[in-house]
DNA sequence: TGGGGTATGTCACCTGGTGTCATCACGATA
DNA sequence: TATCGTGATGACACCAGGTGACATACCCCA
């Protein structure tokens, strides 16, 4: 028997998405979560940056899955297209989690900061989409530009994924999204 | 001689971005930004909803501004050439600031915070170009995707514009950032 | 002249977030 | 077995952002 009980992050994560569900993301102090967890408020601070944070662990994973797919894209792809490499392995990715991502969309929306920081999380995402991107040889504006469109076109989808009961229909949203995007900013 | 010295929120901003320019964002306390205008704390809180809003004040007028031109696009426009209608006065308004721009976005680049709630006006304004195409009858899914696509070329042009020293460059780092959309979403 | 409205000040309070030090189990080493 | 170092946690004090409640002082208008 070790000395702590295991996956102190993992509790505080679980006892924080309870409680935001339960009673609301502003009606619940970080003291309440870590108590929750058995741990204390300095133990939270440890784990994550801020208490918004503690809703967010998965924008890293959804980084490393997409520039994985970008990696894995032909050579001879455009700029738009190796983005789109990317959104294959990342439907697949959140396909299992629907339910949750529900319960978290409803949280993230019913609160402007958590929306900011999800903005800037996409943010952070597209950049690194962009360095891959110039790492491939495409040049700075037409790198930041597909990837911020490559980002939207993600969002777009997922917000509408979430509002809907079809775990699998993530990627025809995301394809739709993308052929709108096509035919708007066709000349 | 009215009771108290006039336009406290002019005041309040204005003590706020020399703080901030000084001694940097984080070091500064809403106390000391309120003693520098001659007011309290309670009452910076008053006229701006958080520390970070005295920065924003400028939003709501980029929003009334940009919608005006929408407003004044023609009616067979595509939607995109109707969010795009919106870049001429929104350069002009920016131009006579520039000055102002670049220390501000000096302010903003070094503090995440700052980012993130530039973000989400950012996608305040996008929601609000999005209710102004649909009123116009562009469908739900096209109306998001072109003020999304043109609140993008915004903010990249805007980037590049406080990057450099022309004031008038504006309008045509908007033009080539929407060129390089096009040709970057050309199937 | 008095009363209501409005902008501000005062004060107490909560919560997010941090710095600092103490504690305690575990493994390595002798 | 004794000791030492290390890493995760707890305890505690503190600061700053943000809010609620009430007081105050001027202005305008009847």
């Amino acid at each position: 028997m070790s000395r702590w009980k295991p996956d102190a992050q993992g509790r505080l994560m679980s006892a924080a998405i309870e409680l935001f569900d339960e009673q609301g993301y502003e009606a619940t102090t970080v003291a309440e979560i870590a108590e929750r967890a058995g741990l204390t408020k300095r133990t939270f601070f440890r784990y994550f940056s801020d208490k918004r944070e503690v809703l967010f662990s998965g924008s890293q994973e959804l980084q490393r899955i997409w520039l994985e797919g970008v990696a894995a894209a032909p050579a001879d792809a455009t700029p738009l297209a190796v983005v789109a490499a990317g959104l294959d392995p990342v439907a697949e990715m959140f396909t299992e989690r629907h339910d949750f991502a529900r319960i978290r969309a409803g949280i993230v929306e019913a609160n402007p900061e958590l929306q900011e920081r999800e903005l800037i999380k996409l943010q952070n995402l597209a950049a690194a989409i962009k360095a891959a991107l110039v790492e491939r040889g495409v040049s700075m504006n037409a790198a930041i530009l597909a990837a911020q469109a490559g980002v939207t076109v993600f969002h777009v989808a997922f917000a509408h994924w979430v509002q809907q009961d079809d775990p699998t229909a993530f990627r025809r949203l995301m394809d739709e999204s993308l052929d709108e995007l096509r035919s708007v900013t066709a000349a």
